[in-house]
DNA sequence: ATACCATTACAAATATTTTTAAAACGAATT
DNA sequence: AATTCGTTTTAAAAATATTTGTAATGGTAT
């Protein structure tokens, strides 16, 4: 193969090609990795997350915050609990969702660093 | 509006609809924060990022690692860069693309927190 | 000129999201 | 114990968006 001197001389430094091979995850891990960030990648599930970090709310609440219809909501409710950012549990009439560990997380993280 | 008294109580502790309304960011920062999940919410995307974090490269090397046509590797880094997340140079018949400190900045947290 | 490295264009193939309608399910009512 | 009401989920088709493959194009070095 033929590259830049530069590149050439860095690689070499970090262990050629093989260093590069060995820091890319496994491809189940990377599947695993997408699908968190998939599910994160629509202003509307990440609206949803939001607004769990301030309380566990019931659709009937996210509803009316981000107008949207049954069933759009329940459909990215659904992603998102799929990709275990968010959990619920049935409370009487109602379903109570909840961010889990993972979804907490990613609402620290992104409000610490401010990745934009 | 009717809920379970359970959210209803912690609701308004925390302030109620207004305070979850406010926690939830801007329509446009929400579409930048999609922007990026987004990107990375292809394996091959991040196996580009993660080869990345080792050395910056040309695309000839990355296709040689994820074993990838040109166009289909051209098309997946311009999303990377489009979301901000990778740069790039030419350099004499090549083009070297590195992070940026966003790229940097995912890859160093989700190696530390270890997300899935 | 030609070869090399990479990007772009565009149609085809896939995947995701939305919409609409119907169904599930618990709680309250008759 | 059937019926109805309120809340949410599911199903299926239609609308959109993303990804891939193939072919053509753009620069730069030889």
């Amino acid at each position: 193969m033929n590259l830049p001197e530069e590149v050439e001389e860095s690689l070499r430094q970090r262990g050629g090609m093989d260093a590069v091979r060995s820091a890319i995850p496994e491809r189940q891990d990377l599947e695993a990795e997408a699908r968190v960030f998939q599910a994160l990648s629509e202003p509307i599930r990440l609206q949803i997350v939001h607004a769990l970090s301030v309380c566990d709310l019931c659709p009937c609440v996210m509803k009316e915050i981000a107008d949207l219809s049954d069933s759009r909501l329940s459909y990215h409710l659904n992603i998102l609990e799929k990709a275990g950012l968010i959990g619920s549990i049935p409370q009487k009439r109602w379903r109570i969702y909840s961010l889990t560990a993972l979804g907490r997380a990613f609402v620290e993280t992104w409000k610490t660093e401010g990745w934009r």
